[in-house]
DNA sequence: CGACTAATTATTGTCAACAATTTGCAATCG
DNA sequence: CGATTGCAAATTGTTGACAATAATTAGTCG
């Protein structure tokens, strides 16, 4: 629906303004590797890509260095963050607490629509799966853990694990999130729902958390067979 | 020892940039209560203060956007942000799941020294208790989490709890934060400490999530009194 | 006298130019 | 021949000025 797009477009250019604007931008930039993992990123380049002066373009790049998308060197620039395997265990580390605390919540606050609308995407994975389609399950995934935290039902909670996981991202670009046995990683998906649908808070956070550890073991397996080759 | 404050100095000047150096300063205006919930903070007047141009103030005041200190109204202007109870107890339902996760991590990896580092934090704030001196014991607070978090050895996870607290801090200012009975507190920081000398994980983490919803009830009954007079 | 409108003022948003710093290159010296 | 020093280009850091928008005040009309 070409409207709504037009319609949210409109919005963040009357409520926000161009440095907003830009950092989704770049971040969009950053996330699609079209700005390499490391390399610098260049203010005067992107102010006339973008049509503007460096001005608004510094003030997006405090904002994304803030949220850890990038790094900042005095004099030298900002260069887009590499992310070790190590920071990505600090960062599933808390991910994991996150996760079962929306689980619980999940549990406790959903609807009958908000269930069933997260058993769809489910069955949508199911479908992605059967095609093979990697990078249908992969935005799906991004897509069922985003309505899990927002039918949390706490801002703070989203934000929070939002700017968690963006750092996460970063490592997608490597191929080392989720690496191979998606299907696996559905049927974890599949119990998150069914705990939910019976209203079983306890149940719900523990196998919520235990998929972001078992991701997290995806993600060590990954590495392990990419630095081994 | 002005020498190491010297250095300290410098080397922030060297490393970060004025905008960085102007956050911080800001932030702490902020945070002394210099700039009051809800004021708008004119950009020109920050600069005439700080001896800088515009440029760096509107930097730093992205940033502090970012962490949630501030809310920005496009061709308004930003307003220190005013933190309704409503979004303290979010912050709180995040903040307990982290301190689980703190108690948990910091029985298993603290030194012996680093216990009785936590140990002597007690034992100031119970000195401070006697002397009914409520200004030392809360900064004594702040530095006894502020330890836990590090001990955790987690520098992402420091990194969003402090994100997280710093939002609470706003609230202190509304004199709600730990409101009253405070010797109470500190015999929770007690449990706590003996739980992780005893390496007790699970322990550890169970105390030290009761510790915050026990602040957070304290916030509520200081709340309600104020509201009720 | 109150309410609406128009000008004035103050403040933010953006820009282009200047200063300071780093980096890459070349010339020089041991 | 390698290392080092000095120069030149590129890039960041910062500034002051200009444009656009919101707040305020004065003035006018009903």
């Amino acid at each position: 629906m070409p409207q709504a797009a037009a319609l949210t477009t409109l919005q963040l250019v009357q409520s926000n303004s161009l440095p907003a604007l830009v950092q989704v931008e770049i971040e969009q930039l950053i996330l699609r590797g079209e700005l390499a993992i490391g390399q610098r990123v260049n203010e005067s380049e992107l102010a006339t890509r973008f049509g503007t002066s460096r001005g608004p373009i510094r003030e997006a790049l405090r904002v994304l260095e803030e949220s850890r998308l990038v790094r900042s060197e005095k004099n030298r620039g900002v260069f887009v963050r590499e992310i070790s395997i190590a920071e990505a265990d600090e960062i599933y580390d808390v991910r994991e607490a996150l996760d079962q605390l929306i689980g619980q919540r999940v549990a406790e606050r959903a609807t009958p629509e908000q269930v069933r609308d997260l058993a769809a995407v489910v069955a949508e994975m199911d479908a992605a799966t059967g095609m093979h389609d990697i990078k249908c399950y992969h935005a799906l995934n991004l897509k069922f853990h985003d309505l899990l935290v927002d039918f949390a039902g706490n801002a703070r909670l989203t934000e929070t694990y939002r700017l968690l996981t963006k750092g996460l991202l970063l490592f997608r670009l490597r191929g080392l999130q989720d690496g191979g046995g998606f299907a696996v990683s559905n049927s974890e998906h599949k119990a998150v729902v069914d705990a939910i649908a019976a209203r079983d808070g306890a149940g719900a956070g523990r196998l919520l958390r235990l998929h972001a550890a078992e991701s997290r073991a995806r993600m060590h397996r990954a590495a392990a067979a990419t630095t081994s080759i």
